[in-house]
DNA sequence: ACAATGTACTTAGTAATACAAGGTATATTA
DNA sequence: TAATATACCTTGTATTACTAAGTACATTGT
């Protein structure tokens, strides 16, 4: 992380760069907790791999979520640990590349229902003190 | 607080105060970052105290907003150390019990524009995933 | 008179998680 | 043969909501 002390002669540039990084800071943090949710979302369909969800979510998003493969995957782990999905490598296809498949559970699927109303009464929450 | 190891035989009870402790969590992650951005929104139109920021995020949020005063004041402290918000303390009026006063700044007020910009991108990305 | 509650601010510690940055391995394209 | 894309894995860091404790004074109840 930069340091504030050394940008030296506080010109433009470094301004535009510390708005950035504290926009960052936000999103980042805005995040938290609505990507399980997402990923319950994208699987609630049909089974998917790690690449195919990462790339689900840019598009759908319309490039507003852009996962690196570092974030998702410890996401998956934490989900399928909690019971809410299951995983199983895909049978060599040719020279495919084996995939590890992710399908969302019962339990995945009632929770997500749940998660969902929690999203919900938040955002509205955040409407109404927002808005005046 | 209740530990989960002491419920003894796994009744329905047991599993519904599961299931509200999952919920909880992930309400707590849901509002990472949103918190600093409510704070300066019910800053923007007067210098208010800690108390009274509780009570108007309870209230204006219609009981969804219930913030802790060991949550908030340390964000308070994090905005000021940002130069998003200054805080003074009220001169004494009759016995009343001294109060710190917190005022946007106008970097805080830009600030919170930006943060309300990363808001409706994000939700809007949510929803776009969401909706099917 | 004393306890309980409400107002008002402070602080230390914990749990959770998005991301960066590294890694492995294979397939395709230039 | 070098680069790029696919596909998965792992460690470490920064941030932050919350719990739980504390101090201090005012008000209300019994």
């Amino acid at each position: 992380m930069r340091e504030l002390a050394d940008v030296g002669a506080t010109d433009a540039k470094g301004i535009a760069e510390m708005k950035v990084i504290m926009n960052d800071k936000y999103e980042r943090q805005m995040k938290k907790g609505v990507l399980d949710m997402l990923v319950l979302r994208l699987l609630k369909s049909e089974a998917k791999y790690g690449y195919q969800i990462i790339q689900e979510m840019r598009e759908k998003s319309e490039e507003i979520f852009l996962l690196k493969d570092g974030t998702l995957y410890p996401i998956l782990y934490r989900l399928e640990d909690d019971g809410l999905v299951v995983s199983k490598w895909s049978e060599a296809v040719g020279k495919q590349v084996p995939r590890k498949y992710y399908e969302i559970t019962r339990e995945g699927k009632r929770t997500l229902d749940e998660i969902e109303d929690v999203w919900k009464r938040i955002s509205d929450g955040v409407v109404r003190i927002m808005e005046d």
